[in-house]
This record gives structure tokens, sequence and C-alpha cells, in this order.
DNA sequence: CTGTTAGCGCGTTCAC
DNA sequence: GTGAACGCGCTAACAG
């Protein structure tokens, strides 16, 4: 109950007995302002405790200083650290951000978009859903500027993201080169274009090698296992390793193997996504990781550039993964045989 | 480049031919407009594709029906579901979620808190940050309402958390049931109520069974490994069994182990917090798990009390964990020893 | 039930 | 270099 009042500018002014648009000036700064009169300024917003009103400021200028930020969920290590350094970098530029989450759901997407518009907000990140219909997400959205984070949106929006093909194609290759004869590929049934990505650099490395491709659709938890149990365990030509195209996916082998008693250690294993559990399982899961910083850092920057009206032709950044080799891949054999 | 101004309230009341409040009463609703009346401006507003501005409502009203949210990070499950719930629960009331992070770093926190507060939302949900100096907050915040999660903030404000001691006390005894000789308790160094409040339950617990405490503080990672191989394998009564205080230390036994090349299968092992992957490590484990979805309900709905101006007496919620037994803790043994 | 008026706090002309 | 006046879009008083 201390003040029962905020100041305002006006208060301020009088305060320093000047003007208003001078102190708004001053506040501001870089205009040019008398350096008398701009220490008596100082002292009266040091003793009154004034702050700025964003809210009037963001009415005024038209602008909010705060960028939109569109997630699936948080809950994996990319996503969790692209978030992160996003908050950081547009702090830096003197923007705040608004995180939603959209959990995969097209609908639930337009609505938080509609919400973020409402905000007002300067410009939007987003990892667009699954199902997303480009042509009603731009309807919605008018001008303000997006910028698609591991999944595009469309050709005709700035995109930065993985490369996904060559993720696919290197994870393979690596398989390969273990001499793997039977590779069995996982993946999810959404129509993503990373998924679809990495699958066709998988196939085209198992065709550069003369292998047949085989891949599981993981739709419930019983059909993967059956269908894992299958590859796995056949009498004529069994799958000796698996590579598994996301995250999800992982969880979702590593959870199946588990309930059917399978362990990884005669299996040779790659996940697409690096996940925080990876390093101590055992065998250790060998990954193909995603660069979540440089993720965040480029996608703000263009977000920046076209909040501040470039109008260049969109974007592509194809960023490489990064494949860390553990025990799981056949690397490091001694590390999967303790015991 | 279609609609090159958004249409105001008074666009829609020339449109509909009436006077602005008119309008204003009607978008609000519930307020008495002739049905007439009505009609025009719900018509009007249909093809003008009129949206209040929320930045000029804000301004006038003085609230925003934001919500701050103030987490030391996203990356664990309990964080994760806490905030996922945490924006359902605000959007079903209206209002919107502006998440932020401190990274567990009280000066970052502070910065934090005063953007929230520049941005003047209604209320803040905080999950103090380790080193927290509750004056300070308090001083920063004035009278905007907080409600804290997870920990609790000084005990003059409203906070919702776990029964942090039973859940030492109650992982203790399960352990001690399973006729474990020597147990060893592995905490962080962070000074956070929970944390000792665990702590506590565990040692209530031993000494209740007359056993002996031990408690290993991780400090780094060399160290925390030295340590648990001193425990679980010097020849005086060594360790057989090991309780986690959280999730990051859960993270860091687990590397230490894998690093150690010592396998759990031997060893009880019970973890305060649940992990995602907590269910396909071998022995998957056990673990208390936090109410997360529960947490942020009763916080966001404890906090609108307060945005809506409730001035009764700070409430202190505890909730009870729930033990999820798996295997590692000795229960289901045939899961442990497969192959 | 309805319209007019007056700010919310700020940035921005435009004269001085 | 400085200050007065106006308006961003909306809602809360009033008077009709």
């Amino acid at each position: 109950m201390e003040e029962i009042k905020r100041p305002t500018i006006i208060d301020v002014a009088r305060a320093a007995r000047v003007g208003a648009s001078t102190v708004s000036r001053h506040v501001r700064g870089g205009k040019s302002v008398s350096p008398e009169v701009a220490k008596r300024i100082g002292i009266a917003i040091a003793q009154l405790g004034y702050e700025p009103n964003t809210l009037a400021r963001s009415l005024r200028v038209g602008r909010t200083q705060t960028l939109g930020v569109l997630f699936p969920h948080v809950n994996n290590v990319f996503f969790g650290n692209a978030i992160r350094t996003v908050q950081r970098e547009a702090r830096r530029s003197g923007f705040t951000v608004m995180l939603l989450m959209h959990e995969e759901d097209a609908k639930l997407q337009q609505e938080q978009l509609a919400s973020l518009k409402r905000s007002q907000v300067d410009g939007i990140i987003l990892v667009p859903a699954a199902e997303t219909n480009v042509a009603q997400v731009r309807a919605l959205l008018g001008n303000t500027p997006v910028v698609a984070l591991d999944r595009p949106l469309g050709s005709a929006l700035d995109c930065v993201m993985l490369d996904n093909y060559m993720a696919g194609l290197q994870a393979t290759e690596h398989l390969l080169w273990h001499k793997h004869r039977h590779i069995v590929s996982v993946t999810a049934p959404y129509k993503l274009h990373p998924l679809q990505s990495r699958l066709k650099g998988h196939e085209d490395a198992m065709d550069g090698a003369g292998k047949k491709v085989e891949t599981i659709v993981w739709r419930d938890t019983e059909q993967l296992e059956g269908d894992l149990c299958l590859a796995l365990q056949r009498k004529r030509s069994p799958a000796t390793a698996i590579l598994s195209m996301s995250y999800s996916v992982t969880i979702a082998i590593l959870s199946a193997l588990h309930d059917r008693n399978i362990r990884l250690h005669e299996i040779g294993f790659i996940g697409i996504d690096d996940m925080e559990f990876a390093s101590f399982l055992d065998p250790s899961l060998t990954t193909v990781a995603q660069p979540a910083e440089q993720f965040a850092q480029l996608a703000v920057g263009q977000l920046l550039r076209r909040t501040a009206g470039a109008t260049e032709s969109p974007v592509q950044v194809i960023l490489p993964g990064n494949l860390i080799i553990r025990a799981s891949c056949g690397c490091n054999p001694a590390l999967s045989k303790r015991r």
C-alpha cells in the first residue's frame, strides 16, 4: 500500500519543471536535451521511481516490443533449449516473449495465434502443428511477420530448420558402416515435413547400399510392440538395427522394448533428436542432435529483421545436425557389454 | 496488405448508427442493449471484422487479463506439465500467460519480475529461485498478487507445494520395508526448502528405524562419483540403496553410476520427482511423483481469487506426492533381472 | 436504454 | 532545445 498510484510522465515533468515531451525525449535517450535539464529530469525520475507505462507507449506507437512464440509443447530438450535461447536473444534486443503451446493441435494453434494477434505481438516464432492449414494461418495473421522453426510453413515464409534429409542419410550410413545387414526405421504417422525428409534420406542411403527399406509407422503402443518384435525376432533376416525418426518415436520405441523385455545390447540404434537421458541409458544412445541454440538465434534474428521492416524474399535456413556417437550404434562396444 | 488499418469501436458505432459506448457495452456482453440495436451492432462487427484493441482496453481499465509465470526452466516433466496446466486454466478464465524463466538465478529472477511488472500482469505465479531474497521480491512487486509454486516464499504469501516431509519419509520407509540395511541419500547444495524438508523426513524415518543417516551432497560430477562409489563399494556395511532428493540429483546420480559402470540391479533406488524415462530405464525407477496438474490448478485458482481482490490471510496448500512403484525399489524383482 | 464527454499515459507534430 | 495541443482506442461517468 505504499504507492497508491504510479507516477506518470507528467508528474516527472512537473517535478523537473519542464514539459512532458522533454521528459519523453530524455527517457527514450538519444534525442537532444540540454545536459542541465537532463540532470533535473534524471533526479525527478529517480526520486519519484518513475517507470514508463508500456501499455500507453504501445498504444501510441503501435508496437509492443513483444514476440509471440508458439510451440507444440516444452517437454523435450530441443524445444526447451530453443525456448530458453529465444527468450535470451529477445531480451538482449529489448523484447519480451509471450510463450504459448498448441499441443500439436491445429485448432488450438489457431486459437493461440489469434490470442497472440490480440496481444498485438510484433512478430511470431512458430513451430507449426502437424495438420496446419497454411492458408488459414496466413489469413489469420495478416501482415504480422512469422518465422517457422523446425518445420517449414509453406514456402513463402522464413524458416529455420534441420537438414533433415542429411540427418536421415547420415544416421543410416553410420549404421550401414557398422555392417548392419538389416535396418528397420520407425516413424510417426504425422504428416510432418521433417519426418518425411528424414525418411527420404534414410531410403536413399539404403538404396545406395542395395538394402531393402523397411519402415514401421508407430500408431499405438501395442501395434508398435508387435511390429518391432516381428522385425527383430523373425527367423528370416531379422532386423539388427533400429533408426528412430524423432524424439517421441524414440520414447515409444524404448517403452515398447522395455515392455517386451528386449534390450538394445545386441541391436544397433540411432535416434534423430537428442535426449537428456541418452547418455546414461545402457547402452547409451547414439543420436543426431539439433543445434537448438543456433536455431533460436537465427530465428529471432530473422524475425527482428522482419519486424524492423525488412522485405527481402523468404529465407530458408538449413542447419546440419550433429551425430553424437555414444554406444548404441555399435561404436564403443565395451560400454555396452558390461556385466 | 488487405486491411491497411484495423477498425475501431467508432467505426463500428458509425456503421451501426449508434454511440461508441453502446457498442462497448454490447461487446463486453451482459449489459443491457436493446435487441434491435444489438443485432445491428453484431452485423457491423462481423462485416468490419472488428476486434477490440486489448491494449487500449487495458490502459483504460488498469488490468491486462494477463498472468505472469516465472519458472526456473521448463526442462522437466513436473515444470512442463505445470506450465501446460497453468496455461489451460488461465485460458479458461480469459487470461493469457506470460511465461519467463530465471534459470535458478536470483538476479535474473529480479529482472524477469521487473519485466512482468512493466507488462502490468495482474498476478504472478512464481517458483522462487534458490537464493531468493524475499524482502527484495516483495519490494519490487508492490501489491501485485503472487502465489508461490513448488517452493514457499516467506510465510506471508500464498503457496502450493508438495508435502515434502512426507515424501522423504514415505520413500525412506518403503526402502526400509525392503529390508535395506544401509540407505544413502543424495541431495543438492541449494538452500531450497523442499530439499531440506524431504531430507528431514528421510532422517526421521531413519531415526525411527534406528538406522544411521548418511547423506551425500552433490557438488560436482567427480566428487559425486567418488562419494557414491565409496558408499556403495566399501567393505564395511556398504550402502544397498540410494534415495535421490530431486530431479536434477537423479540425473546426476544416473550419470555418475553410468560413468562408473555401476548398474542399479543390485541396488535399491527411489527418486523424488518423476521423470519421463523412469519407466523404461532398466530397472525402471520407483519415484515420488508430484501432482503437477493439481498444483497448477490450485495456484491459478488462488491467484485469480487474489486478482479479484480476495484479501484472506495467506493460504498454504500442501499436496501429497504419489509413490509410483516400479522396479528399482526392489518390488517386481523379476523385472530387473532380465538377461 | 442510449449518446456525449472526459480521460487512461504516452509520443508526436508544430510552432516558438 | 523546448512545450502545448492532439489523438492512439477504449471505458466510466454522467445526462438525456
